[in-house]
DNA sequence: CCGTTCCAGTTAAACGTTTTTCCGGATTAT
DNA sequence: ATAATCCGGAAAAACGTTTAACTGGAACGG
């Protein structure tokens, strides 16, 4: 581990000097630049990170904090974001909250800590954990917006509609819906976007709210085998939707002849399931891309009024839908 | 963000003695103690971890490196990993290397750079990038084992073997083989586990190398397609398992009607593919958790002969083998 | 020729901790 | 009573950088 000291003693210079160099400050002539470069490269220096945190108090690192790697969609998401951000030199450091607030704020506060330079979070619920608020850096939020902060996310209300419209054309008139928690912005546009796109035409029978985990409540499984006239069932997110057709499945009922599903996310497993799923596909890596690219700016200084971040989504059709 | 120098003024005592307390050194009387401990409390106080890492030349923090965060499989180590890290105080640095050498490199350099205290790590392929060695930290190999590395991971010769008794136990006697990577152990292992339980029941029609994406090539499509009397397709890994039922039900092969397939890893989409798959389930949590408290023990200076690392594994029956 | 500016570089302070050394007073041992 | 020990705490150095302030000489303008 060379230090800045033995670089400035086997060139005979001062350790401010080499710092300049390192730094392309433009104070130094070009012979002894040289010199410095080249014993850097000898002695295969790398700054040691800590003390260059310790200095400028910036870290050169940033948080990801995320509700649940386990639900496909987040790790794509992950992946987008740790490479972009390596990219760009910067090192991710992950936190997986389980869904759990206390988690959440836990590794929030492990991240201030380690005095991170900016967080990407995508939060478990609503409110805002003290640690945001005294972070004193950057937070850009992903996939779920909320007032008051940067935001990069999808359309959730064009997703919304485009399922809206599709139905329509597909016969269906009357559905379920088996809508994401009421405390999630991303949840309720995608559910409002449906619910209003067409209000005199497409009629709610019944509506069930879930988590986006998927997991099917009683009064969910109960709805689905009641259906109520309901000829298509749109799930809140393509997790709940698999399991939608999971269960019914299992129950007898035919996916798609007797009742048709949507989801919402494309995420991987929507191609494999049987039906595959007819969906909402976001795009994931532009999102994590861009969230990470709005971070920077932001921990660079500039105070943007958060620019473009709402992501144009398509219909993906698959076989889980059936026209009548 | 107080300092422990705001805390040492408030008090009213040197920053020593704050230090002193602050990290339960003996000498430092009661009273002292305890008003400190109040003030740092009051003030919300949070050690700055670059400084203590520049001090202490640890940082609190590890690395996890791993080859594919769209494999379902890592992410469930991921989140273990995570939790059982944060829960120790450790902040976990992910790398994605997307299966590519290089970013591996890259992704252990920025790490070293950082000062990680050690490092997790599934490697793409069976050379040891530079960068692990020059580390001078501690490093445990997950899934993945590497000869004089210390590694957490499944009993895969076992997997094998369980394989292959249940393959005979359903009457299977000629299979073909869509084996993981020849340079990866744990392809190797579980491979060699299978061939080598029965070797004279057990017949090998054929077998082709893939990668544990799941990718089929051109020759493993030709190999199924041709099957050779094959009654069941032992493939290294879910994903290969999976996009083989679906290349097989594509081209009007029934499964496990016309022929039975097997996976190995029970990531969560054995379970919603259909036929769902039969499969060796390893025990992730476990995998993940052990390979942090391992690390942790070489952190703290114990070069304990890596105790036991290697979980059993257990079959997990579903319905896509058929008995014949 | 003298004062100013510029150049190339040095010194030293600072960031927030930990740790080693030191110190004065009280207690104990002789 | 004197010396040795102990105790609670302070002072200061150190970790590896960056940066503000400074310096000595060369070049330059008047």
């Amino acid at each position: 581990m060379a230090t800045i000291k033995d670089l400035a003693a086997k060139v005979g210079v001062s350790v401010a000097t080499v710092s300049n160099v390192l730094n392309d400050k433009p104070n130094v002539g070009a012979t002894v630049r040289q010199k410095v470069l080249r014993a850097a490269k000898e002695l295969g220096y790398r700054p040691h990170r800590a003390a260059q945190a310790m200095r400028k108090g910036r870290t050169r690192a940033i948080g990801l904090v995320l509700p649940d790697l386990t639900n496909p969609f987040f790790p794509q998401l992950a992946q987008a974001v740790e490479n972009t951000a390596r990219n760009l030199g910067l090192l991710v450091c992950l936190i997986d909250s389980q869904g759990c607030a206390q988690g959440e704020t836990d590794g929030l506060i492990l991240l201030s800590q380690h005095g991170v330079d900016g967080i990407i979070w995508c939060p478990v619920g609503p409110q805002v954990p003290a640690p945001v608020r005294t972070l004193g850096r950057p937070v850009v939020l992903i996939d779920r917006p909320k007032p008051g902060f940067a935001a990069v996310h999808s359309n959730y209300l064009l997703g919304g509609q485009l399922l809206a419209k599709y139905a329509l054309q597909c016969g269906h008139t009357r559905v379920g819906l088996l809508s994401g928690p009421r405390n999630l912005e991303s949840a309720q546009q995608r559910r409002n976007g449906f619910v209003r796109a067409f209000p005199k035409r497409l009629e709610i029978a019944w509506e069930v709210r879930l988590g986006f985990d998927g997991i099917l409540s009683r009064e969910a499984r109960d709805a689905l085998l009641r259906r109520r006239r309901a000829t298509l069932i749109v799930a809140g997110n393509d997790l709940i939707a698999i399991n939608t057709i999971h269960f019914l499945t299992e129950r007898g009922i035919a996916v798609p002849d007797e009742v048709s599903v949507v989801g919402f996310d494309d995420i991987s497993w929507a191609r494999i399931v049987s039906p595959r799923l007819t969906t909402i596909a976001q795009p994931l890596v532009a999102i994590g891309t861009r969230a990470v690219e709005l971070l920077q700016e932001r921990m660079a200084g500039a105070t943007v009024p958060s620019r473009a971040t709402v992501f144009d989504v398509t219909l993906v059709e698959r076989e889980s839908v059936k026209s009548i």
